[in-house]
DNA sequence: CCAGCGCGTTGGAACGTTCCAACGCCCGAC
DNA sequence: GTCGGGCGTTGGAACGTTCCAACGCGCTGG
């Protein structure tokens, strides 16, 4: 641990040439000449130098990386969005910067003024809760595009989002034509993807002439909550025998109420998810869901950014994929 | 979208002082007059300024950020340590930046060098495959922590590590009393971490007078893996009952494979795997395991790296936390 | 009444890099 | 033989911040 770092100087006096073409030397223009060049890479390689990002990113007024605010990293979902992200920035050589908020807006605010600090080009927000305040601030200064939640919207922001609405019909058509008319739904908290599933939930039974069996209970997106707001479901109507849950995560939780409440899965219980997260498939039931393109929606939006970086006058754009269903262990046809 | 952001030196004509009180008051200095605070901050504020980190970490020669290597994201274990390691890094007024290596030597090159060139004051790195070379590299330029692998160790590095042979006896001798004689395990593959826990687990087989019934099957630490490994053994020895396979995620693939050889968990075979991830508490099955302290371990990673950066002289250190049974759903005396 | 002190404030230097205008040199063209 | 052009190279300015030595002022104590 030498005391002090060699800087480029040191370089440039080791290898007898100036400080100028050692910078050109480091960055690999095709302007120094052979001798000059392999002279500077050895003397830089003895001294073991290392350049300073922060000097580079000041002097550049660019800092060449994307700031990522994540909901959290242990619902795998956002593991998924990220890797598709971290392609896209990789290939532009790019780096990533990664922050948590966990639907705080306090914290989110503080890990995302720490982002504009570092001066990132461009800001991607993965997160279900997200305040949009924030979002509209920070959008003032770079690009920000936003993954999950198309209804934030404003000067300067894109968004890639599924359909939600959608899905939450199809994952009612999908039972319906399994032959289950005692469709429940078990939501996910306050948010507007939350909202927009439920919203397709209630239009598609309306349109099968299910009004009478709409039954809903809220949940949180998490494991618990979908555990505790399907077994009330189950104690509320016992003849339910299909399970619309508003993410994979709590469809976990639900899968564990029902056995807890002695409904053998699939046979006498089908149960839907959303997100299509890996390690649902993982286990000894593996959960039927309405899958998103996680990974894609990830490059979807790494490229929306680089758009913009690259040409600042670019429209904002608001993208949207398909879910699909993706029927796995957990949904059968309806009982008898 | 202003097309340059304001400087200290904008908010310093802004308020009518100089750069310098700009400079101490955004900072929170006492020897500020209450007059000219006011002044600054108000003017800072109406202008939108925001202190540029770069700037700021070139003048300072510190950038007040730890660097962290994940294995990847993917695997709940990392971001419960991760977790603990966020809280302590928070705490000091300090940032994390955060890189995924995938246990690809090539890629954790790459990002190690990211993360020196920002100038980080200390590096914690939390993957169960690890280059060693690159960390002994890396340990001559900053403070160097690793979490999980003991084995790694040279000037500048200190580690924090359960004590994965003991652990790999524990979960033998528990199933041994809990009547299970046939036990084999589904190793980790080629790293130190699955080396100890299989050496535990055969200390203990010979110490139980089972040495005629060692079995291992290789995995790799990964669900698939696991899920082929277990496939195995119960093939090649249908007369097992007990199952100790080297981490969560792949004993969570054995559970599959069980079911799939029509072997019932955990009244036909027992199962348990390693490091208490949250997420196999969840499911059905609820996976018993042989427990790590995993946000303790990363407190405890970030907290060294503070000593060591406050007081350059620090000794390093080589931490063992406890790993402790935690039966839940696959575990059951043995049959018959 | 003056020296000395403390306090709030200041300008300039430094941090390590990139960019830019300008340099000297050699070569080919007239 | 001179001139112009290209090429490799150079020093200085700039980036936005922090640190430091030093400033002027009013106050206090002798």
């Amino acid at each position: 641990m030498s005391s002090t770092r060699p800087t480029i100087n040191d370089v440039a006096a080791r290898a007898g040439v100036s400080k100028s073409l050692v910078s050109l030397a480091i960055r690999g223009s095709d302007r120094v000449s052979d001798e000059s060049r392999e002279a500077i890479l050895r003397a830089a390689d003895e001294l073991g130098y290392r350049p300073n990002a922060a000097a580079r990113s000041l002097a550049d007024r660019r800092s060449r990386t994307i700031g990522v605010l994540l909901h959290d990293l242990h619902n795998p979902v956002f593991a998924q969005v990220l890797d598709g992200v971290q392609e896209i920035v990789r290939s532009h050589g790019y780096r990533t910067m990664l922050v948590t908020g966990h639907g705080d807006s306090q914290r989110e605010r503080a890990e995302l003024a720490a982002l504009l600090d570092f001066q990132v080009e461009g800001l991607i927000l993965i997160s279900h809760r997200l305040d949009p305040a924030l979002a509209r601030q920070a959008a003032r200064e770079c690009p920000v595009v936003i993954v999950m939640r198309h209804d934030i919207t404003g000067r300067g922001i894109s968004t890639v989002c599924a359909d939600d609405v959608r899905a939450g019909r199809e994952a009612v058509e999908q039972l319906v034509s399994l032959g289950h008319s005692r469709i429940a739904h078990v939501s996910g908290g306050e948010n507007r993807v939350a909202a927009d599933r439920e919203q397709g939930y209630r239009e598609a039974m309306a349109e099968a002439g299910l009004s009478e069996h709409v039954l809903v209970e809220a949940g949180d997106f998490t494991e618990a909550g979908g555990r505790v707001a399907a077994a009330r479901l189950l104690e509320r109507d016992p003849g339910i025998t299909g399970l619309v849950v508003a993410n994979d995560l709590s469809a976990l939780g639900a899968v564990v109420a029902a056995q807890e409440a002695d409904r053998s899965v699939p046979s006498d219980l089908s149960i839907v998810g959303f997100d299509g997260m890996s390690l649902a498939a993982l286990g000894s039931l593996t959960l039927t869901t309405m899958a998103q393109p996680l990974e894609e929606m990830g490059r979807e939006a790494a490229e929306r950014v680089f758009r913009r970086i690259d040409s600042p006058g670019a429209r904002i754009t608001h993208d949207q994929v398909v879910s699909s269903w993706l029927p796995r262990g957990t949904t059968a046809p309806a009982p008898g």
